[in-house]
DNA sequence: ATTACTATCTCACGAGTAC
DNA sequence: TGTACTCGTGAGATAGTAA
């Protein structure tokens, strides 16, 4: 079978870059040595053992040597591009959560309830949370990590407001979905005396209702991302 | 700057692969290494420059250890890809010759005029060719390797006959541009006296005239392929 | 100016193994 | 089971140079 090796692959790719395909193109081996930012004397050997591997040929007519791509060169790049193209595209595009169902409603829920949320969940997000938030006490270190990537990423954003009193601060809610059932929304409090690792959630339902689950369940949540290409 | 190895590119696809972009995926060396045909030490290495550069996080909890591509990781991956992508796009997909009208009208001309191939030429490229044919002798070897290769590309087929004398030979054409200016046919023959380095036109009108060249001119002929992908 | 040889160096990889 | 060290080997790269 003899495989494309991966230091070839610049290579190959420089010579497609240069027309090599269907016609002979004449070449120096410094100059694709620039090309690639090897020396001429690795280009010189990397064309000597694509050659030799009939990934190209060569011709030569006194000094100058021409360069094509053979059909099996072309297959060979094809594959490798294919198999990136297809690694890149594995993107179910979502950032996962896995966690215990904690005690209680969850420091939000108070809160969460006010008319200056309320107005703007029924605005944004197309409905008023369901009285009281779900807390989920993450699992493990991975996950707290992810809690932080996802400020890196596009939310629903719920202003702060004043009552005249006090100040409350802004509530980003990523619409996710809880064990692959229920539509909720995770919440990230501008303001919260939480530790990392725990994470709230809003819904239009009771979610415990919802997913028949009770404090001290397991429970999986998927936020869809939005992607960037 | 630190670019990405070339000899982690496979690692890195892999990753993305098992969904490593916006999730800590756990993942063992050694199962890695199995995937890019690597031992588990090359695959433990991979990680740890992978991470050296920036390219993945790593998170460890224990025993086991869970790796997430970060965005440079992403973008470099990306770049990779598109590198390849451009250089596989760029197919004008066409065979091109150089060489130099020779005189006379060449040697397929009385033949070319015989009613068994001119109907097949009007049926088939939608016209009689200009009486004569145009003989092009190549200027290099690797226009003569080009010929050869042309024999690979679908071409349109003017079939052999039989005139109760004798019979007559396949021809193949293979519509072409002359000086980027006039459309014409290359024209193989199945029965030829020529050597390799010479080549026939055959055009609705008169090249010679149409591109005010004459004997001993030099003539540049590109011959579209249809991509086979 | 070329290409490509030889010698040398570096580093990628795998074997063995500690933890 | 795991990861990741050290070390030996050899592939890949460069320098120097012949043709």
């Amino acid at each position: 079978m003899s495989e494309l090796k991966v230091q070839h692959i610049l290579t190959l790719a420089e010579l497609f870059t240069k027309g090599a395909r269907y016609n002979f193109i004449p070449i120096t081996t410094s100059s694709l040595g620039k090309s690639i930012r090897k020396s001429q004397q690795a280009a010189s050997k990397h064309l000597l053992e694509l050659e030799a591997n009939g990934y190209i040929e060569r011709l030569r007519t006194g000094q100058k040597v021409s360069v094509r791509i053979t059909t099996k060169g072309h297959s060979e790049m094809t594959k490798i591009f294919s198999i990136l193209k297809s690694s890149l595209e594995v993107s179910p595009s979502s950032i996962e959560f896995r966690g215990v169902i904690m005690s209680g409603m969850g420091e939000g829920a108070y809160y969460m309830a006010m008319k200056g949320y309320t107005k703007q969940f029924k605005a944004k997000l197309g409905y008023v949370p369901f009285p009281g938030t779900l807390n989920v006490k993450l699992k493990d270190k991975e996950f707290v990590e992810a809690k932080r990537s996802l400020e890196g990423y596009p939310a629903v954003m719920v202003n702060g407001f004043s009552d005249g009193k006090r100040t409350y601060g802004w509530v980003k809610c990523y619409p996710c979905k809880v064990n692959n059932l229920v539509d909720a929304s995770l919440i990230l409090l501008e303001r919260t005396h939480h530790d990392d690792s725990i994470i709230e959630l809003i819904s239009k339902d009771n979610i415990k209702k919802a997913t028949k689950l009770s404090t001290g369940s397991q429970i999986y949540i998927r936020v869809p991302i939005k992607s960037t290409n």
